[in-house]
DNA sequence: TCTGGGGTCCTAGGACCC
DNA sequence: TCTGGGGTCCTAGGACCC
C-alpha cells in the first residue's frame, strides 16, 4: 500500500506501509518562487498570487496553488494568465531570495544524509539507504524532513519515496501540494502501469503525440510494447530508457557532484532590435557575466556559442571552438561578435540574443580576479586597464601586479584564479 | 495565446584520421 | 575508379526539464 498524505500524512502512522526499500527520496518545494514571497507578504495568502518579469514579454514562472485553480501555469504568457484570472496579484521575482532559501533547505537534506544532489534551485534527489540505522525507515526520515523544512523556513514541501530516482519523482509530483508518497519496490508497476505515458521522464509535448498517434497512451502500454519497436519510434536512447523506466527500472544513482557543462545569458528584448550597436552592448555585458561566472567556478570554455531568436521566433545557434580555452570577458565578446557578424542581419528584427560558453574543463591557474567591495569579481584585464590608466603603462607589469599593488587600488584583492 | 531564462541530452552529417 | 570501417571532433537543431 501507498501512504498518500497532505496534512493527511500526519494521520497515517509510519507503519502502515513498509518503506525500508523506498530508500531515494525526492523533495520539491511546493510552488517554490511564490511561497517565498507569501513569507513576506502574508496577507496574501489563500490568494491568486504569480510571479512573473515585468516585460510585456514575461511568462508566468510560478504561480500559488489557488492561481493554478484559474488554470494558470508555469511558462504561460502573463498575458494569457491575466485573462484566466484577472485577480491574480504579479509579483516579479527577486532571486537573491530564492537563492537565499534554496540553500537552507539544501543544507537541511545535508544534515540528513551527504548523499544530496540538487536537480534546480528547488528540488533534490537524497539517497537515505545509509541513514536508516540512525534516523530510522525512509518514511520516518521523509516526515521528520518535512517538519523540519516547515518548522526552519515556512515553507511546504513534497516528498516521494521509491526505490529509483523517476519513480520517487513522479511520486513527489503525485504527492503535491505539502504532501508525502512512499512506493515501496513491489508496489513500484501497479503504480506506473495506469500512469499516462506523458508523466515519465523526458516525455514532452512532442514524444508524447508521436507515441499517441502509434496508440500509446499508459506506461503500460509502453511496458508491453518490444524495446527495439519503442527504439525505432523516438531513436535509440529514448526508446530504450522508456522501455527501461516503463518496467521501473533506472540505473541512475543519486550523485551529490555533478558538473556544470555550460554557462550562459540570454535576455528578450521589450521590442525587438536591429541596431548592431545595442546588440553588440548586450553581448557586451553577457559575455562579462558569463565570464565572472566562469572563473568563480575555477571553469575555462573552448566554445562560445551565439544564440539568436528573430522577431519570427525562428532560433539559431552558432558556435565556434576557440584554439585557446579562456575565461576573459573579451576573448567572449570578440568570439561572440564575430559570430554575429558572420550572419546576415539586413532588414532582420532580433527578439532574443544570448551567449554561452561550452566545453568547460578546469582552468590553470594563471589568470588573475580581481575582488572588489562593490562589484564582486572582475577579471586581470580589468585590473590592467584600471592599474594603467591610474600609474601608466610603463609602470605596470604583470608580475608586481599580483599581491604586491593593491594597496594602491582601495578595497580591492588580487588572487590568483583558483 | 504568442511564447523567459537557466540548463541537459540526443541526433545527425561532415571532416578528419588511421 | 565508383568506393571500407571505426573513432572522434565539430557544428546545428530540437526535445525536454524546472
Amino acid at each position: 500500500m501507498s501512504v498518500k498524505g497532505g496534512q493527511g500524512d500526519r494521520q497515517v502512522s509510519a507503519e502502515s506501509v513498509d518503506s525500508s526499500s523506498a530508500t531515494i527520496l525526492h523533495v520539491d518545494m511546493d510552488a517554490f518562487f511564490a511561497s517565498v514571497e507569501l513569507l513576506d507578504r502574508p496577507e496574501l495568502r489563500g490568494k491568486p498570487v504569480i510571479i512573473a518579469g515585468e516585460s510585456g514579454r514575461s511568462v508566468v514562472t510560478s504561480a500559488t496553488y489557488e492561481a493554478r485553480a484559474f488554470g494558470v501555469r508555469s511558462a504561460m504568457p502573463v498575458s494569457q494568465a491575466k485573462r484566466l484570472c484577472p485577480a491574480a496579484v504579479i509579483i516579479p521575482p527577486h532571486g537573491a531570495k530564492y537563492a537565499h532559501y534554496s540553500r537552507r533547505v539544501m543544507s537541511i537534506f545535508r544534515d540528513v544524509t551527504p548523499l544530496v544532489e540538487p536537480l534546480s534551485i528547488d528540488e533534490a534527489f537524497l539517497d537515505v539507504a545509509g541513514a536508516r540505522r540512525l534516523l530510522g525507515s525512509p518514511g520516518i526520515i521523509a516526515r521528520g524532513l518535512r517538519e523540519r523544512v516547515l518548522a526552519e523556513t515556512g515553507l511546504t514541501c513534497s516528498v516521494g519515496a521509491a526505490s529509483t530516482k523517476f519513480v520517487a519523482k513522479l511520486a513527489s509530483t503525485r504527492s503535491k501540494p505539502d504532501g508525502l508518497l512512499i512506493i515501496p519496490a513491489e508496489d513500484t508497476l501497479g503504480f506506473l502501469h495506469p500512469l499516462p505515458v506523458g508523466a515519465l521522464w523526458g516525455v514532452g509535448k512532442a514524444t508524447a503525440e508521436s507515441l499517441g498517434k502509434r496508440g500509446m497512451r499508459t506506461v503500460g502500454d509502453l511496458a508491453a510494447t518490444p524495446r527495439d519497436v519503442l527504439q525505432k519510434w523516438v531513436g535509440v536512447a529514448a526508446g530504450g530508457r522508456l522501455y527501461d523506466l516503463a518496467w521501473g527500472r533506472d540505473p541512475r544513482s543519486v550523485d551529490p557532484e555533478s558538473v556544470e557543462k555550460s554557462v550562459g545569458h540570454e535576455n528578450t528584448f521589450a521590442t525587438d532590435v536591429s541596431d548592431p550597436v545595442l546588440l553588440r552592448r548586450e553581448l557586451l555585458d553577457q559575455s562579462e557575466r558569463v565570464a565572472v561566472r566562469l572563473r568563480a567556478a575555477g571553469h575555462v570554455s573552448r566554445t562560445i556559442a551565439l544564440k539568436l531568436r528573430f522577431a519570427d521566433f525562428t532560433t539559431i545557434t552558432r558556435s565556434r571552438t576557440l584554439s585557446e580555452p579562456t575565461s576573459v570577458a573579451r576573448r567572449i565578446y570578440e568570439q561572440a561578435v564575430e559570430l554575429l557578424e558572420e550572419q546576415d542581419l539586413v532588414g532582420r528584427r532580433i527578439r532574443l540574443i544570448g551567449v554561452r560558453a561550452e566545453q568547460l574543463a578546469p582552468a590553470g591557474g594563471d589568470s588573475l580576479s580581481l575582488w572588489s567591495e562593490d562589484d564582486g569579481w572582475r577579471e586581470a584585464e580589468q585590473v590592467m586597464d584600471a592599474a594603467v590608466e591610474r600609474f601608466g603603462r610603463g609602470a605596470i607589469r604583470p608580475a608586481t601586479l599580483l599581491g604586491k599593488q593593491t594597496r594602491d587600488l582601495p578595497g580591492h584583492t588580487i588572487r590568483p584564479d583558483a
